[in-house]
DNA sequence: AAATTTATGTCAGTCATATTGACATATCTT
DNA sequence: AAGATATGTCAATATGACTGACATAAATTT
């Protein structure tokens, strides 16, 4: 998917209504740019990893799962569903043809001998190291020229986009006491 | 889509147990920092409009649709085609639908009798204009705060992000010419 | 004028990813 | 023992995408 769905987010207070039929609302005010740059440069972005992963016969789905396993060694699959949003039947599928390919393994919780912790194994790591290098080269390619105030603004900006009300184990340990990343 | 995709890296030097066969690509250069905060800003981002499309009963690819023909009014239905990168089938659905709502309208070509130009109708800029207040919300908060050398690296971010080969109208229109939009 | 190309629309069949709801099992907590 | 939790799985469905084939109208070329 390329997604784009640009966003909604609050109340618009005027929208469709403003000057006769049209909305146009708060006129000047929309950031139809930004919104414009981001669904062109995620687009471009998800899809180097994209043509890749078809040689594996893997999907999108299965890039998301990977990278966060990856990341997160021990991820609970309760973890990842909060992460992906999605349900359990959807990763289901996918994280079966990881874990049947060799792609990641799971290792019963010590504490919890419910729980499924899930790693990635070397073939794994090799994985998502090629479809991170792909995008790292973008994101390297992109940062070149910009100052090291403008890199960090950058990475506030990224940040300040992503919902914080009921962050999942991950965005925790994105933004949590170990508040690191740009 | 919530799309992530991801792409490589490698090696997490120390992950689960990787060494030995993984790849470890180019260790220490990788963004996975940069890599995910792209993740969970986009997802936020398009997540804010999809409540509000299920209102209407539309799903992001009608969204996409209604951005970009409202945005460049008399855009062709092969421009569309360009722009969203799908195929005619999957657009005609998704435009079939809007255009007998009367979210659009068609309008046939001057020169070229054969094209079908699109247009938003009011109701159409409603709905626009509605999603784009909720995602500028969005941006002009995640902006807060950050000088205006930060914000014009974080559009020259976004623009070097975006594939230039074979640009199609609108990022024509985004980078050529009239290159503005920082 | 006839032939070809272009712009668009549409039909049929398929795929990937996602959904909800119902259950089953193992294990932890009370 | 009873209940809650973590996970897995089955069935049925929806959306958005795909390929390939074909039809029509209008423009362009020969």
């Amino acid at each position: 998917m390329t997604d784009i769905n640009f966003s909604k987010s609050a109340g618009d207070p005027d929208s469709k209504g403003a000057e006769g039929a049209s909305p146009a609302p708060r006129a000047g005010e929309l950031r139809w740019d930004i919104i414009e740059l981001l669904f062109f440069a995620y687009r471009d972005f998800v899809g180097d990893a994209d043509h890749e992963l078809e040689v594996f016969g893997f999907g999108r789905a299965h890039h998301r799962v990977m990278h966060f396993v990856h990341r997160y060694p021990g991820l609970k699959v309760a973890d990842l569903l909060d992460v992906l949003r999605i349900t359990k039947q959807s990763l289901g599928r996918v994280l079966k043809q990881l874990l049947d390919e060799g792609y990641i393994v799971q290792k019963t919780g010590n504490n919890d001998r419910r729980q499924r912790l899930l790693y990635a194994t070397p073939k794994g790591e090799a994985l998502v190291g090629k479809l991170a290098g792909l995008q790292t080269d973008r994101i390297t390619r992109a940062l070149g020229g910009i100052d090291p105030a403008g890199v960090a603004a950058i990475g506030q900006f990224l940040r300040a986009m992503i919902d914080r009300d009921d962050p999942d184990k991950v965005l925790e340990a994105i933004f949590g006491t170990s508040g690191k990343k740009t």
